[in-house]
DNA sequence: CTTACTTCCGTAGTCAAGTACGGAGTCAAG
DNA sequence: CTTGACTCCGTACTTGACTACGGAAGTAAG
């Protein structure tokens, strides 16, 4: 026993989940990491979990979720009661699939301005906009104020 | 023709687009929206175009990408040359795929803990945070400062 | 033990992406 | 031709997500 990656410092669990240092203690304060008592007097360690936890919180900003939306994806990690989890569930669900949806749209467009640039038809306009307009939130058009 | 919606002020161009008038000025000062010269003395006019820009911008947000990124995009919409233009899409392309990916094992994961909450059982562990870790960019773990 | 690096913790600064403000000019209804 | 709403433009403030700083305490090697 005594692994090497269950015994991290700080700066070792920063520098293998490939973040800053400080960035570690600013999830903390913010709860997105929890804080390990320190044996007596001493500095706190870390493992695998963390590291996890950490890469967790950056891949899912790539995918454009804020701090407070991850947040609330790990308390589903951490196992809420039944019924408020799935509701969460279902709503973040649903969020991802609108952003699978657009996401799977943007890359037939970009393939596609790929794939005639290979064939080298002079006429390259990438319909990136207008792959993502049509069928785009039927919400209130009206002073529709969202956020 | 004097179509309603090809003759927007900047306050009409922003309600329908769906954003804050200043959001629109700074999108211009950024370069993301072109700033159509004012016909003599008068005030700008928008169409369709520039809502639909406006409406990719925040779309694209959502998925992750920067206001640089976005710009980056906008060039390829806008006809750059093709040599330029092909590698700039492959690699949002590539971009664009390893979202799909993160994003589909998400969705799978949020999937499944709604199919468990559903049936009842007591057992409910959402593993997302698993479901994001193994083949997870297996770029330099040594100092990789991303960034 | 000393010495050099870390950790710990609080406070302050930075950068991206807006948001707000205020005064001067424009417009369109009455 | 005035009045109220809106545009224009520059500058300043705010928020989210870090990043840096500094002094006291912990730790590992020589």
């Amino acid at each position: 026993m005594e692994n090497e990656l269950e015994n991290l410092t700080i700066g070792a669990l920063a520098r293998t989940a490939g973040v800053n240092v400080e960035t570690i203690r600013f999830y903390q304060r913010k709860g997105l990491l929890p804080e390990p008592d320190r044996p007596y007097g001493s500095i706190r360690r870390y493992g695998m979990t963390e590291v996890a936890r950490v890469r967790f919180v950056k891949t899912a900003q790539r995918l454009g979720f804020s701090l407070d939306e991850i947040a609330e994806l790990l308390l589903l990690e951490d196992g809420t009661h039944c019924a408020e989890a799935r509701a969460l569930a279902e709503r973040k669900l649903a969020d991802v699939r609108d952003k699978l949806r657009d996401l799977t749209r943007m890359e037939t467009a970009l393939a596609g301005l790929v794939r005639a640039c290979r064939a080298r038809k002079a006429q390259v306009a990438c319909p990136l906009i207008a792959s993502l307009q049509d069928a785009a939130r039927p919400d209130l058009p009206a002073s529709g104020k969202r956020k």
